[in-house]
DNA sequence: TGACTCCTACCTATCAGTAGGTAGGTTAAT
DNA sequence: ATTAACCTACCTACTGATAGGTAGGAGTCA
């Protein structure tokens, strides 16, 4: 069969194992030290191949750096998928976005990649900082979306715009798993959490 | 007179105009691009002196590091003071304290200490992380007790634990500096901040 | 079937550049 | 004479990146 155990991975359409794993790894250390704070070096250990075999799958550091973004950009979409239509699903939808973040937070290691990313800025190649925006447009681009039909089904209050709503939540959130993270406790971003649900739901 | 135009800074009793201006410029370099994101070359070039002449000064990036650390802490300490005894301070205090992080976001390409150091945690030397933590402590128990005595005087509202909402916006105002500049434009730190003056003021 | 070519997925060895750091000398004010 | 404040010159370690090679699977054709 083609799927052997012990071969070379086939090549196939798109993908290999290794190339996964290097995505897998490279994330990580992202998510943890920052776009500066990893090297090809740290991934070859961590993956068990050599340094230049890093340069087969992915020739620059940005092109690396540019196909986790991508990757993650694509679990975004299909992950948060189409906002709902009905107050349950928007309720729904409103704590599964913080559960997601909270998850992070507990890790205890890691941030969220708008933060981190938000926050490499400044030492980020155009290549990267350009899928970045796409998933930044994207992510709040939903987030938006949700305040606008939750305001329109009663799920969320009135008293300030959906719009600003969704940004203050993006922000909040962002700042939260920081905090989390420095502290060395997710204590932290459930007590913020508990307040983002209470300002902006009807009925907590 | 002491101050000669062309002459060697004169030693004199503590800190050095070199030496400040080194700190100053690690400083800025540091919100900007975070602590793996500048070079002793980076400093030396701005400076105007050579690589090894930062050492005499700082004999290890660690220290020049907490240097950064322990002046900011101090500059916060008596920038921000004991927190006022009337409604009318603390909400004087609470507008200088959002209009401080509207100017850092008004600027465009910096983060705020609180918000830099911890993104960059992971990376950052005991050393450094160590006056990081006691700055932490003093931002937060000056907030904790800004609200507490806020909360006491009526000027902010008591739906919430007055800890809690000190938390919150430490948290929200770090994210909303990050998301303001990662979309260049100050505009939408304002709109975070005019959300929060309504979340917590009872006149805002 | 075997020979030939081409491919992917690695490897070793090395590059130039830069990181933080050190040794030791020079200058000049106290 | 001492000492602070620089300098030149250097070091080691590591960065991302490249050159060139090897092993083995896949496709083609006599």
């Amino acid at each position: 069969m083609s799927t052997d155990l012990k071969t070379r991975p086939t090549p196939s359409e798109g993908g290999t194992d290794t190339r996964r794993r290097i995505v897998d790894i490279a994330e990580q250390l992202l998510l943890e030290r920052g776009y500066a704070g990893f090297s090809y070096r740290d991934i070859a250990d961590a993956v068990g191949i050599r340094k230049a075999s890093i340069h087969h799958h992915f020739a620059a550091k940005e092109d690396l750096g540019a196909a986790i973004v991508e990757r993650a950009r694509e679990r975004l979409l299909d992950t948060r998928g189409p906002v709902g239509d009905t107050a349950e699903e928007i309720q729904r939808q409103f704590d599964r976005y913080l559960r997601f973040f909270e998850k992070i937070a507990a890790q205890g290691d890691k941030l969220c990649l708008g933060g981190r990313l938000s926050a490499d800025l400044a030492v980020l190649p155009e290549a990267v900082r350009d899928p970045f925006r796409h998933f930044t447009a994207d992510h709040s681009a939903w987030l938006a979306a949700l305040f606008e039909a939750g305001q329109r089904l009663g799920v969320f209050k009135r008293d300030v715009a959906s719009a600003d709503q969704a940004l203050m939540l993006g922000a909040a959130v962002q700042g939260a798993v920081q905090v989390s993270r420095s502290r060395g406790d997710v204590e932290y971003f459930r007590r913020i959490a508990r307040q983002l649900r209470q300002q902006f739901l009807l009925t907590p």
